[in-house]
DNA sequence: GCAAGGATATCG
DNA sequence: GATATCCTTGCA
């Protein structure tokens, strides 16, 4: 995925998860169409940007024909080029955030943030976001047009690189146990095996 | 282990 | 209109 901010964000996507449609208990299409998730009943290749917990920003493609619900959140992105952009970005995020709940600015995070290996700026749901700078302002995107300013391509050129010899591993989804069997043991996220962008807490699971 | 944080879906 | 809940993260 690339953004056309100043330092040209490129990233890797390297962990995903899949959601259907109102049958999926651990969907947002789940309730059906609502004002939300609008954008999963429409055509495929659209960004579909939600707020999660009250901090955290999501990005999800749509993926199913026009009609239909579903769509892919990018859990996670291996940095490509534009790592000081997606640096600036976290700390531009996290400021944001210390503002609102302690108006002492809290250096320690900056800190933290400023010493952070690449392979970890961008690896999880919520750091995807942060490190694009990716808000609901983008839901309703079209991720497949080269004129958007956010948008996913395929590498190795136009017809993308054969990707088989890839280690993907496929585990049950994360952070759904509120779905119930067998939603939450469906192996509906995919990740690339040993990958260090590859989300932290769900390495270990 | 848990709190932060605000929108959302659902219930009254 | 009130409230329980949420496709998360960083720190205790």
């Amino acid at each position: 995925m690339r953004d056309d901010a100043s330092g040209q964000r490129v990233g890797r996507i390297v962990e995903v998860e899949a959601y259907d449609g109102p049958d999926d208990r651990a969907s947002h299409a789940r309730f059906g169409r609502t004002r939300r998730n609008a954008v999963m009943f429409g055509p495929p290749g659209v960004a579909y940007v939600y707020l999660v917990y009250g901090m955290y920003s999501c990005l999800n493609v749509v993926t199913g024909p026009d009609g239909s619900a579903s769509a892919c959140l990018i859990r996670a992105v291996e940095p490509v080029a534009g790592v000081d952009a997606m640096r600036e970005a976290r700390v531009r995020y996290e400021r944001s955030r210390r503002r609102r709940s302690d108006p002492k600015h809290d250096l320690a995070g900056e800190t933290r943030l400023r010493a952070l290996s690449p392979e970890r700026l961008a690896s999880g749901p919520g750091l995807v976001a942060a490190a694009f700078g990716i808000d609901r302002a983008l839901n309703g995107l079209d991720l497949c047009d080269p004129a958007s300013p956010l948008r996913f391509e395929l590498s190795g050129g136009r017809e993308g690189r054969a990707l088989d010899h890839l280690p993907v591993v496929r585990t049950a989804r994360l952070g759904i146990d509120y779905a119930g069997p067998p939603w939450t043991e469906v192996p509906w996220r995919f990740a690339i095996d040993g990958n260090p962008a590859v989300s932290g807490r769900s390495r270990t699971s």
